[in-house]
DNA sequence: GCATAATACATTGCTATACGAGGTATCTTG
DNA sequence: CAAGATACCTCGTATAGCAATGTATTATGC
């Protein structure tokens, strides 16, 4: 039966994939650029960026930090900037700091995987 | 018709968030699997399975080979067995293989970007 | 003062993805 | 022919990312 397909007007997704391959990082990644010390929100995105590959929006990064308080990973407190908007620092709580370190050992288990899964399409790209 | 819905159990998602990760990296990893031979369906599931960390259902797997496939990146074809059910084996193609090579630098440098990230993390956990 | 710009936080709507549950088809065994 | 094993396929739902858009506060130009 006819299930009103959104049709992808696609064609190319060539790079579509890579933005799905980022799916579910992300939440790690916020929690990771909060480690050292507390950020505010478009602080993050600025760490993130410069700290790795990952370029998020901030339709992105909100609603990452509004679920990762709701669960009690972080806190926030609005601090007045000497100049400029007020600025909503996140910093990491207990929970959070737990939270991290399982996710960064199951994404090493995760990354090591794949990272054995590619091995032989790797081992090809560099006899090239 | 009421669908007997299995509701998550949960309602924590403690561990849902490592779900969330594989999203994306599954059509690389079906990709992967083929690199050496051709393999069908239920075969490239336990293929994952033993290779890597993976392991995904049908109602995962075979919408990406339809996708892999509509793609171009490989090709099917039936095969009567010997004995039981017919099997179709997917190959790649070549547009497959490239695709794969592209796929598989683009996870390296995200992986390593994450691990970067992660290091002060994971520097901690060693020392614990 | 008032318009404009800059900075920062927040929300809405769309699309795509993963996956549980259920369904179909083929072959074997008793 | 019933039961079971093997294999492929599909539908519905939950959820995530993200572009676009909106709001609030402060600074600057005239």
């Amino acid at each position: 039966m006819a299930r009103l397909r959104t049709l992808p007007p696609d064609g190319e997704q060539g790079d579509r994939w890579e933005a799905q391959l980022r799916k579910g990082a992300l939440e790690m990644a916020a929690l990771a650029s909060l480690w050292k010390s507390r950020l505010y929100g478009l602080e993050i995105i600025r760490f993130l960026e410069n700290h790795s590959r990952l370029v998020l929006s901030e339709g992105t990064i909100y609603p990452i930090l509004n679920r990762l308080k709701a669960e009690g990973m972080l806190t926030s407190e609005w601090v007045e900037a000497e100049a400029g908007h007020p600025r909503k620092y996140y910093a990491l709580t207990e929970s959070g700091r737990a939270r991290l370190c399982a996710m960064a050992e199951a994404w090493t288990v995760f990354a090591d995987g794949l990272s054995r899964l590619l091995q032989p399409v790797l081992a090809m790209e560099e006899t090239r």
